[in-house]
Parts: structure tokens; sequence; C-alpha cells
DNA sequence: GTGAAAGCGCTAACAC
DNA sequence: GTGTTAGCGCTTTCAC
């Protein structure tokens, strides 16, 4: 493998020579810039990017940390990402935790050991304290609000859009409203999802709130829960589309009509939800990535909210 | 940020007892090796990757060509190489093309820079001829078969699924049918499509084959295409289940009963599939992914073939 | 304009 | 068991 002497002495130049033509410096002059030039083709040269790397302390490498790489919500956040990195010029890492904390630790430990330029949390499975030392490395960026300064944060505004959602649901009559989730109360958005309920309908029955959702099975299983209770939900508001497409299933399998005697909220606009015509809570997951992205490369500590949108179909 | 030789220095050693410990050699004294990890811990320090990386010649990164990022196919193979890389201790670097070939190109020269330890390519934008130079730098592993000596494969047998696929259509009675492809002749998968049908009933009608198929709105257009033939076809083999899902969407919409008076198969086995019962050809693509991954650490230039199987739902 | 020399942080002979 | 020395392939002062 060629490194940067054998082009210097096969150009009869130096190494710093042969550097600075890589590097389009000044101050070459054309005849050995042609010289260099030649020998990088003749040779079929590229410069080794670990030395380089090495060196300049950076590697154009940013890490992406999702819990599950199969998860459409998390997907889209990476897909933002990976919109933006071609753009500037960056590669992205795919750091999957499946909610292992210490998978986790070791993916940031990537700041330190250099490998990461940055890294983007789209969903963390470590307390914020257990964070935050590691911004020491390099820049930290969060998919979800938090305080800490040193963490730049390109979020959806979770608990406005649950409380926007359960309003919508009950102007349109709904009292008796259930909703899923994904984690339990370990997650900052299922606390939030709480909250939101409590703030519009009051405490939730708990045989009204069904975790551990994350699939079309999932959701068809919560359904099975709900509809077979005495006191009936007359809405769900789900955690994603694919849920909501699971009860709208197990509903309709029901001989049940969607929305006259179920009404139905998904959430993150996913393709089965069009298919489906459910009605959904769009947090724009994709566009949540692409500015993670931004603020990562600018190693900016912006909180940077994302506005959501619901979308109208059928379901409701 | 603490270097090996400010180790060295607290723990009143050289740095090469430093390393020794860090890469746990024998032949080193209890007292030094304790020594030597309290260094370390006082001062935080963790090893920099770059450094290690180039002198060993390799980064334990592997870089995972797709076309597109958020594609149900691209993405299952992406994860089932994301499933072996933790197993192993790699990381997975994301490359998107959107089949862009001077990209690909780029993304394969990261061999050559020493950046990637081997690529994987799920769907390749240029001839192989141009592709099998850089298996000089390190292994390439296609998800489609080639004769190659030089490239590893992890493939599906896509011809004898394809083949299979119509010869149940047939079985089932339908002679006019009608299929969809994701990219034209420039694709190998689509020109497999293309033999298979001939092999079974001959020469396809060109309104009876609808390129351009990615998602579920492709699908529907298709489907809008099709049904409006004064010879509508009574069977379709969809490329994916989103797609044929756009299919059954708009026959239903039409009052069409699927599947008496049309049939449907899909491919990939994908979600969208299972909720509408899509009887589909699993390709199984994590598979698929996994094995590359396998094939790419070991260096291997075996083609290994990953099986497919039909999944009898009721759309056929 | 150009090159010599030092150094990024680490590992691996080799000698003792 | 341990340290000295020489690199890995590149960039960057600093002279000339």
């Amino acid at each position: 493998m060629a490194n940067i002497h054998d082009i210097a002495k096969k150009a009869g130049v130096s190494a710093t020579t042969v550097s600075r033509v890589l590097n389009n410096h000044k101050y070459v002059s054309d005849e050995k810039r042609r010289a260099v030039k030649n020998a990088i083709d003749e040779l079929n040269y590229t410069p080794n990017r670990n030395a380089i790397d090495l060196i300049r302390g950076e590697t154009k490498q940013i890490g992406v940390i999702i819990p599950y790489n199969n998860n459409q919500a998390f997907d889209q956040m990476l897909h933002g990402a990976l919109n933006k990195s071609i753009e500037h010029g960056y590669s992205v890492l795919v750091l999957p935790t499946r909610y292992d904390a210490k998978k986790e630790l070791e993916y940031l430990s990537m700041l330190q050991t250099k490998m990461l330029d940055a890294i983007i949390i789209t969903s963390r499975s470590n307390v914020w304290g257990a964070i935050t030392p590691f911004t020491t490395y390099g820049p930290i960026i969060s998919c979800e609000y938090t305080d800490h300064a040193e963490i730049g944060c390109s979020y959806m505004d979770r608990y406005a859009s649950y409380v926007d959602a359960f309003h919508l649901l009950k102007e349109n009559g709904h009292e008796k409203v259930a909703f899923t989730t994904a984690r339990g109360m370990e997650s900052k958005s299922t606390i939030q999802t709480f909250t939101a309920y409590e703030d519009v309908f009051g405490k939730p029955p708990s045989e009204y709130v069904i975790s551990s959702c994350y699939s079309l099975q999932d959701g068809y299983r919560a359904a099975q829960k709900l509809l077979q209770l005495k006191e009936k939900p007359t809405a769900i508001y789900a955690n994603g589309d694919e849920v909501a497409t699971g009860i709208y299933q197990y509903a309709v399998s029901l001989g049940m009509h969607i929305p006259n005697d179920l009404a139905l909220l998904g959430q993150e606009n996913q393709p089965m939800g069009v298919a489906f015509g459910i009605s959904t809570v769009d947090h724009q997951l994709i566009k949540v990535g692409e500015q993670a992205f931004q603020l990562a490369i600018e190693k900016s500590k912006q909180k940077i909210k994302i506005p959501y949108q619901i979308i109208h179909r059928s379901s409701i």
C-alpha cells in the first residue's frame, strides 16, 4: 500500500509537498503539483484516514444511539441524520442499545476514544447524570428535551402534542379514553402521556393504560384487553400507527366500526397509518433527526423544538 | 486528554507496560499492573482508537451500502448486519447511495483509506467491473449472487423464488398475471422477474409490467393502471408487501374482493402484509444481512444461499 | 516555494 | 518482567 513517502519519492519532492497538494495549499509550483498528481494516479494512492484522524483529532463520524433498529420511529430519526450527513461529508455509525444502559455507556465512551466527533441520542437508557460527563469529550445531542446546559436538544414538543391529542378526543365527545405506551414509567414520554391525560381527563383508570406496545401484534393484544372491559373505551390514543392498526384490526374483527364504535388516533404518520386511514399526530421525526445532526456538527447546545402536526384522516 | 505516557509517568512505568496491561498481556507484575490500573482510573483514561487503528491497520468498522435508508427491504438487511456487529464487537457505518454510482465508488474507496475493514453491498449502482478492483483493499460482500471469485455473497435465490411464485399463481388457475418492480432493466432482480415470468407464462404483455414501485402509493397507482385495462390481470405479483397493500386498497376501493376478483402475492413479509393478510414470498432479508456480516468479518469469499419461504395468508 | 524534523497516541520487536 | 527504540502515515511548524 503506497504511502505519502512513496509518492514523494516518485515525484521527486518531499512528503510535505505531497501533503500540500493533497490539501490544496497554495505555494506549490505548478510543476511539482503536476508531478505529485501523476505519482498519485500512477500508484493509485489514497491518504490513510486513520493517520489523518489521529493528527486532526476528529473523524467526521457521528454516532446515533437508537434502542432498536427495526423500529419505525427511531429509523425516521436515523433517516434524518443520514440525510444531513451526506450533505456535510460525514458518516453515521449506528449504535443500537436495546435499552441496555451499559451498552449505551460504551457507545458514549467512543467520544472519549476519539472514534466519534459527536453522538445523537434518540432515546436514552441512562439517567442524565451518567451521560453528561461525556460532553467533556464531544457534543451530545438529545432528541428529547432536557434542561442540562451541556446537552443540545432537537426535540418534539411531546407534552403539548399529547394534551392536544387528548383534547381533540374530548372535543369529539369521548370521555372513556384509553392509551398505549411503549415503555413504562422509566420513559419520559410515558410519563408525559400520563400527565397530559390527567390534565384533560383526570387520573386514568389503570385498565386504560397498556404498555409494552411496539408492533402491530402488540396493538392487537392491547385491543383484546381493552375491548373486553365492562367499561369499554370509546377512543384509544396509540403510541404509533402500527400499534393503532393492530387495534383497528382487532376492533374490526369484532364487527366494530371505526370511528363510530371506536375512535383511533395514532402517532408518527407511518405508512401503515395512511393505508388504514388512521388519524395521527406527526412529530416529524425525520426533521428531528436532521436538526439533531445539524446541532451535532455545529457543536451547538441549543434547544430546538420541532413543531408537530395532527393529520386528520378517517379514524376519528 | 491524558495519553499513554501520562499514565506511564503517573504509574512510574514505561508506556510499553501500560500498553501491556491495556491489552491484557502476561508478564506484568501484579504490582505494576495495579499501579497502572490506578493511574488509568484516576486520569479517567481511554486509549485513542485512531492511534490503535492506525497501527493495526484495521478499524473494526464495517460499511453497509444501501440505496435508500427508509426502505423496508434494505433496512432488514442492515438490521441483520447490526445484529451480528454487536455480537462481534464491530460498528456499522451506513452508506446510502440513492443509486448514485459515484457516491458508491466514494464509499468503496473507504476500504482503501483504511476507514473500513469490509463493505457489504445490499444493492449496487456500479457494474461489477468497477467494484471488484476495490477487493484489493478489503473484503466486499454482495447480497446478490455474482460469479466474481473476489466477491463473497450472501444471497437469496431470487430467481427460483420468482419462478416458484409465478407457478403458484398458475396452479391457482391464473393466466393473466401482472407484476411490479422497483427499478427497470438495470436491476438484476427486475431482469430475473422478467425471465421467471417468461419461463412460466411466456413473454409478459408490456401493460402487465409496472416499474418504479417502492411504496404503498406506488402500489395504488400501479393498480389504477392495471385495473383499467380491458384485459384486467386476475393476479398480481408485487415486489413488496407495501406495494401489494397499495394494490389491495385500490382494488377494494373499486368494490373488488381479494382474492376472488384479484389474487395478490407480495414479498419480504413486511408488517403491513401481515396486517392485510397478504401472502408473501419471504426472502429472509435479516438472515441475508446476518450472513453477509459473518462473511465480511471472516474475509470469506463463499457464496451462501439463504432459503426463501412462501407464507400463505388470505390474498391468494 | 520547499524540505527537515518533530509529533499525533499507540504497539511491537528486541534487548536486558 | 520491563524498558528502549522504532515505527504506523500523516500534518505542521520552522528554517532556508
